[in-house]
DNA sequence: AAGAGGGGCAACCGCCTGGTC
DNA sequence: AGACCAGGCGGTTGCCCCTCT
């Protein structure tokens, strides 16, 4: 089945923005917001496809948008990404607040790949040329894995075969559940879409599949397996002190120690009455959105966000 | 000073996914 | 269930600019 264009290419402009498109788009969305990319352009008086005007917006109009080179930490953590997502620029930018996966992409394709080169790791695996492994390492989640399976990383291991995955080879320690999430099992976690084993008391490990230990310990990722800030003061939630609890869940927590969906907020204390959900974010030590309110994360700004969060935030530490 | 070559990056293309009807 | 649509994503292209000769 073919499909009908995004727009009217006859009739659109293409190649660079000028100033005047640029004006046109920014007072439209500022007006209006983003959204229905496909009717902004005669919204807004542009000759331009909507996928295009996204893009222009997305990449390089957006006032929250950082400029400048990249930081020394930035370059690290975008290897440290890559190392755990591979090509899920969407994911890595998710963690790396005011650069767009176009940025970051280019910017991987024309320094840090030369980098890792001159280092002599392949900067697809991020081992070394010579490791005879190197070949076999597969690449790390996908995003259709992730979108796919949902509920749990025991369904992920069922897209990615083979499924048996007893070890954490992304980092260099294996991960046991119950340590890396002590208080899963004891907060009433609900489990309903999936039974593969994400609450078992023998405290099984996991890794990423497709990843194996060897050729690692070249790379000093500097992981870190631990309870963030949130999940401390969930552990702390039947002290009447404690400022909210988790009082619920809406979906399975991951080995990883995450939650997949926003948690559910019941503020006590000072703060009673502010119900609502927090993003994953807030287990990295970012502020909860606004008012407490599921939806939109005010940190990420953006659905992939949620996703880096809830997949690898733990990984990398608070 | 001018042309060649390469790097950097904005923008485009085509495919995928999720939502709706 | 499947067709259709909008939005999103990763890969690639092509232009501009800088450096080198």
């Amino acid at each position: 089945m073919g499909r009908s264009p995004c727009c009217e290419k006859a009739h659109t402009n293409k190649g660079a923005w000028t100033k005047d498109e640029d004006h046109r788009l920014i007072d439209y969305i500022r007006l209006h917001g983003e959204g229905c990319w496909r009717s902004l352009p005669k919204s807004a008086g542009l000759l331009r496809c909507g996928k295009s005007c996204r893009l222009r917006w997305i990449n390089y109009l957006r006032p929250d948008l950082k400029r400048g080179n990249f930081t020394e930490e930035e370059d690290q953590l975008i290897i440290k990404l890559h190392s755990l997502l591979g090509n899920k620029w969407s994911l890595i930018a998710g963690r790396l607040p005011g650069r767009t996966d176009n940025e970051i992409k280019n910017y991987w394709n024309t320094h840090i790949k030369r980098k890792l080169i001159g280092r002599g790791l392949d900067p697809q695996t991020h081992r070394p040329f010579n490791s005879p492994t190197a070949n076999e390492t597969a690449a790390a989640l996908t995003t259709a894995d992730v979108k796919k399976s949902p509920e749990c990383l025991g369904c992920v291991k069922a897209v990615n075969n083979p499924p048996i995955i007893t070890q954490f080879g992304a980092v260099s320690q294996t991960i046991d559940f119950n340590n890396s999430y002590p208080d899963v099992t004891s907060t009433k976690v609900k489990s309903d879409s999936c039974n593969s084993g994400t609450t078992t008391d023998d405290g099984p490990t996991y890794r990423v599949p497709g990843q194996t230990n060897m050729g690692q310990e070249d790379i000093n990722l500097e992981l870190t397996i631990g309870l963030s800030k949130f999940q401390g003061e969930a552990r702390n939630s039947t002290a009447s002190s404690a400022e909210s609890r988790v009082v619920g869940l809406n979906s399975s927590p991951s080995p990883f120690g995450l939650f997949y969906e926003p948690m559910k907020v019941e503020m006590v204390g000072s703060n009673k009455g502010q119900n609502g959900e927090i993003c994953s974010c807030s287990e990295l030590g970012f502020e909860m959105n606004s008012k407490g309110q599921g939806g939109c994360c005010s940190n990420c700004q953006r659905k992939s966000g949620y996703l880096i969060s809830r997949y690898i935030g733990p990984l990398l530490g608070s």
